[in-house]
DNA sequence: CTGAAAGCGCTTACAG
DNA sequence: CTGAAAGCGCTTACAG
């Protein structure tokens, strides 16, 4: 009834108790320790009676294993670190998902880390997270440095490299071809006819990337080199809305732009409604990522798709042999991309 | 020269050599483990020559502490969790970029898990997550079973609640009121004489609690009962689009909207576009999240702003000050929202 | 099937 | 300032 009643009328977190053990379930429920962690681990390998008073004294007591000492112990974390530039915009939020559960149904937990589209913050970063000694790491479009790339390789850790290409993978790698998707979409705009091309694009290596295949198709076609506008990643929808009025202040002519992102590309949409330029008539829009959005939009937008949950789902696997002393089918595997085609181009 | 040879052409990740310890360092560099202990987490306890000698031998060896050992020790394990209900959408990547941030600053990881919308894995995970003994854990409008709730209880970790609001708090709170919420969007609604109210709701728990408040509010400006759509949540843009055809078949004299998030309202803009309705003259719409693109569709979006930075800063702080001993400041902490008021309503 | 001993890689707590 | 001993909470490896 007093004025603090209210701040310890419910049960409050108990800063001062420290965790129930290991040995403490063992006393217990009578047994030894190693009864206990049989018991959890491998039941089948423990008599029924002694399993019901140790599943009793870990209810009763609340037992948590601690997975610190557990993964000390056997050198297994039971942990899995992924690395992605952002977990804004979702472009790899299907990644993670999928990589969540293939790896929650083996036993093991996912840890997202976002490293930003800059590099600062990368071996500093890499440091923390070997120092975990995660039985797996995926780096979704990661360039790294010299020292961390080196790090890894030391480590021991099995390693997934995803969203990019490179001639030297660090261990596994899911390739996928950024040049390769901006010729296909320079080829797909040039087919529906569009001559004066021009690239909304980011500023990260996996966008300079699609940029040069775009160039280099648009070279091979014989087009006029597109205008490139290039912004800060991630990229914004208005970003998209700056990006069409400085390529058409640039280039009045152009009627084909590809877009590093969906978001850009809606934002593209709209300025084009504005200034009442008719997409497709006028101009043809493509989008990356193909999210959710994408076939909502009004005019729909045309965009790439990759399959995120694909190469989650193989991540996980190549992570899973590697940890139980399997060699993964493959160390190299390809990763597919198409281009939905929609109203917008 | 074989046919293998592009596959063993570069350094590849070593799984054979155990990872190197403090031990070997210590050997190297001809000191205790001690003493590259204490080099390592505290240099001006040691020497200058023989910090110099150990920091040669960390560096030849590529030496990374080992966590697990540290934090089993020494009780710290320098891991803060956060749970969101998903990573996707980007409503909550603004508190977890500036979490991330306020932690590593002073010398923690943030390990961010996603419980989904529905509540099937929460027990599991939460176990996972205890088992590691984060120093702190963040949860984001999670509401949680009585299991779990005991768990964290008993768990004796630092728990920062937070983009919710509950009578009886785990730990420490950071009170975000959806009611209020809903109350002051009908408010703000009814202001610019909208009088035909209707809601596009989620069917998550803060989704309902808006709605509460919404009609609550809507009832006390004696105005018709709004119709209500709930969508299954994360709510996407095809939602608004199907969501505004609903509304307009059930009251066809709907002047103004409220959307469970600003993806969904936009749905609504774009769909209003198409059936040639004017926005703001013939309906009102207001979003929720003001996320990055509300100021740049067109119209732009007015959206509910909740400061994301702010709420992942104040959680940092209050975990830092339990791990350290501190008492927080305060166990309780109002969140502040506003209405941005744009275009579209 | 069950358990006693040893040790994973560190840091704490103490002594010199 | 430096180091030898002990122990964090588990599991491995072995014996009965």
């Amino acid at each position: 009834m007093t004025d603090e009643a209210p701040e310890t009328a419910w049960p409050l977190a108990d800063r001062s108790r420290p965790a129930v053990t290991l040995r403490e379930v063992a006393q217990r429920a009578g047994v030894s320790t190693m009864t206990v962690s049989r018991a959890i681990h491998a039941p089948h390998r423990v008599t029924a009676p002694l399993r019901q008073r140790v599943d009793e004294a870990v209810r009763v007591l609340g037992y948590v294993p601690n997975l610190m000492a557990n993964g000390l112990r056997s050198a297994r974390s039971h942990l899995v670190m992924a690395l992605v530039p952002t977990i804004t915009g979702s472009l790899f939020s299907e990644m993670v998902r999928s990589l969540t559960e293939a790896l929650e149904s083996q036993g093991y937990q996912l840890m997202v880390g976002q490293i930003g589209y800059g590099r600062s913050r990368e071996d500093e970063l890499l440091k923390a997270i070997i120092g975990r000694r995660p039985d797996g790491i995926v780096l979704a479009g990661i360039l790294h440095s010299p020292e961390a790339r080196s790090m890894l390789v030391s480590s021991g850790i099995p390693v997934v490299e995803t969203w990019d290409t490179t001639d030297t993978p660090i261990d596994m790698l899911l390739r996928l071809s950024h040049e390769q998707i901006g010729r296909e979409v320079c080829r797909h705009l040039h087919a529906s006819g569009r001559r004066h091309l021009a690239l909304l694009s980011g500023r990260d290596e996996r966008a300079e990337l699609r940029e040069r295949g775009y160039l280099a198709q648009a070279a091979e076609f014989g087009l006029q080199p597109p205008v490139v506008y290039r912004a800060v990643s991630p990229t914004t929808h208005g970003q998209g809305r700056d990006g069409l009025d400085y390529l058409l202040r640039a280039a009045p002519q152009v009627d084909g732009i590809f877009c590093s992102s969906d978001l850009m590309a809606t934002g593209v949409l709209t300025q084009a409604r504005v200034r009442g330029i008719a997409v497709p008539e006028k101009l043809g829009v493509v989008g990356f990522g193909d999210l959710d959005f994408a076939s909502t939009v009004v005019p729909s937008l045309t965009s790439v798709h990759i399959d995120g949950a694909a190469i989650g789902g193989m991540a996980a696997r190549m992570i899973a042999d590697c940890a139980d002393g399997r060699a993964p089918a493959r160390r190299i595997v390809d990763i597919q991309f198409s281009i939905v085609g929609r109203d917008s181009g």
